[in-house]
DNA sequence: TGTTAGCACTCATAGAAAAGGAGTGCTAAA
DNA sequence: TTTAGCACTCCTTTTCTATGAGTGCTAACA
């Protein structure tokens, strides 16, 4: 059975409110927000409804009314409206992408740090490889007399470099030969692939020459191993404390132990987000230590199959319309400039103080 | 003037109590703790005299006393034990070093996180660069039709790399020129001396060249940039609220905005801190936002000139030996990590749990 | 039948008042 | 110089008492 028109008026209009002003709202304050033309007498009617219907919470017994679970739900799903982003917003974000994204290395790490800044929330990143992450390149590189740097490459085109010390590091020959032996032994296999070909490996390659390519493979395994980790990026975990539904120290520290805690994941399996924007509210979240509190998130495309995911954490009471669409305006600048390596028009990169 | 024998042990009695305990402690507490045997009494006389000389404080009439700045600072350098670390203490560290410093780049991040964790404090990192860091080596290297990767070297051993996208890359061995080119003209330079020897080079090279090279130049002097600002890491901010001290919101949040703030710096001139670690307790702080904590730091060498540094910010209430004992044993295996690329003995790395 | 005004009732919150207690400073005796 | 005794201070905790916002219900009204 559906609400009627005045019934969703007056739960959008209870939503709206309590997210501006974190307070239970109350009849009369309903009856000035939303201009409907009756009395407080019948909206707290219409309230008392909409509470036995589940959409509506009450703190207590004489207080005003709180959007339930089930409340929020319709509201993402039905009431809200698409919040457009003012042309400052998307300068603002655009600003932050031209000015951060350096190296692509860190693409990641500081997708979270912007997605905390823009939305004043908690907020995370992580990418999804795709399950079989191979190896695309090796390049080893002369340094001096006693070190060199190896550099390799996925197929999602991260790129990682290590640079390895030791007595004598073989000279530029060597290693162009080195970097041959690697190429062609180890590009194209999987994490699970490398250990069995670096035993074949040992049998014909003598000693020097099979540390040395140890060395370099092992470092390899640890990229592949990283990227597949699907490590969790927070930023931002203090903004938790600017809102007030976490003034109370235990909520507080609970939550931010959880999102401090690098093992922590957002979704039980964040498979395969297909959705541009995804919004889980309070309770539907699997995680005990979310129940209290909402996620946003949004996710776009990385290139080579990689797919990254910004979120933030927030109060249940959120204006899920802002925070999704600056969420999904940000993975979009993301995507384009991981990809194509060129950024969204429109919004000059703001000078750096000097 | 020397404090009696008697007056430094009832002061480091005070200080012990108070740091395990947190609350201000009486003449009777102090009794018990340190073993003289003579009444509270004689103790409560010998206290008022401490508060009179500056070195302990009042919250208020009648409570008991809590060490004050010039309390802690006399403790700091004349009372304190040397704090011995245990095995256990040694292992973990050794492990968690094990495991974390895979690949060289993160090094200064993981520091922090490694500081923050092995002490329960916020902790932070940043390494200081030589006034003067050049470039050591360009290297290019093929991908694909429209990508390849440039690696460059300083010559701190910093490596960093990135992916160039366009509509058509140069083929392998027009990358080979251009690295040659790139490793004679900019090698040895300073970021200062970057522009100008670009300038130079744009009158000789033509237009598809110098656009190539400007791109990877640029990005090079990002790296030097980067290096030269000293950013600093943070880790581990949610630590703050474990401890009493934070627990009022105020406190903790203005300690944790201004350590979140990416801009901040531990120390007005962080220069060179030569001793091995580095106290500064609560007034001491310039910043006025540390005025009521208190900041721990060791530093070490990085090689290459660079000085890398790690702290932890807390309350004044702080077991100052236990934490600079712990943050100097890290500092001493980062710098052994780092410089030689080997680990201090002992301590099996713990396996990861799976 | 839906809407409105009126009114008693509930209950969280704030503030004032009172009780409790830890620790001090001082005095006088050992 | 040390100690016991004691009055005094002042923070903390508890209890009590308004205060007031908001509700639910009833009865009148359109």
């Amino acid at each position: 059975m559906d609400l009627s028109d005045r019934k969703k008026k007056i739960l959008r209009a209870v939503i709206e409110s309590y997210v501006q002003n974190a307070e239970p709202v109350g009849s009369k304050a309903v009856a000035q927000w939303a201009h409907l033309d009756v009395s407080s007498a019948t909206i707290r009617n219409e309230m008392a409804e909409l509470s036995e219907l589940g959409y509506l919470e009450q703190p207590h017994t004489s207080a005003g009314r709180v959007p339930s679970a089930k409340g929020y739900r319709l509201y993402v799903n039905e009431l809200m409206d698409d919040y457009k982003l003012s042309l400052q917003e998307t300068q603002r974000i655009n600003a932050a992408l031209h000015q951060k994204m350096k190296a692509l290395d860190k693409v990641i790490d500081e997708a979270g740090r912007m997605a905390a800044k823009l939305t004043q929330y908690p907020a995370f990143a992580l990418a999804a490889a795709p399950e079989k992450l191979t190896l695309r390149r090796f390049d080893l590189l002369p340094v001096d007399q006693n070190s060199f740097i190896a550099v390799v490459m996925t197929d999602s085109n991260v790129v990682r470099n290590k640079l390895f010390r030791m007595e004598h590091a073989p000279a530029e020959a060597e290693l162009q030969m080195l970097g041959t032996l690697l190429n062609t032994g180890f590009a194209g296999l999987t994490l699970a692939q490398l250990g069995p070909e670096l035993a074949r490996v040992s049998q014909h390659a003598n000693q020097g020459t099979y540390e040395l390519i140890e060395m370099v493979v092992s470092f390899a395994a640890e990229v592949l191993d990283e990227l597949q980790k699907r490590e969790v990026h927070t930023a931002g975990i203090a903004n938790l404390l600017e809102h007030p539904e976490y003034q109370s120290l235990e909520k507080a520290q609970s939550l931010m132990s959880f999102l401090a805690d690098e093992s922590f994941t957002p979704l039980p399996a964040t498979a395969a987000p297909t959705a541009m924007t995804n919004i889980v509210i309070g309770p539907e979240n699997v995680n005990e230590a979310l129940k209290d509190s909402s996620v946003v998130m949004a996710s776009y495309d990385m290139g080579g199959g990689m797919r990254g995911l910004i979120g933030v954490v927030g109060p249940t009471r959120m204006d899920y319309a802002k925070i999704s669409a600056r969420l999904s305006y940000l993975a979009q600048g993301l995507a384009q400039l991981v990809s194509q390596g060129q950024l969204p028009p429109g919004g000059e990169p703001e000078k750096p103080k000097s």
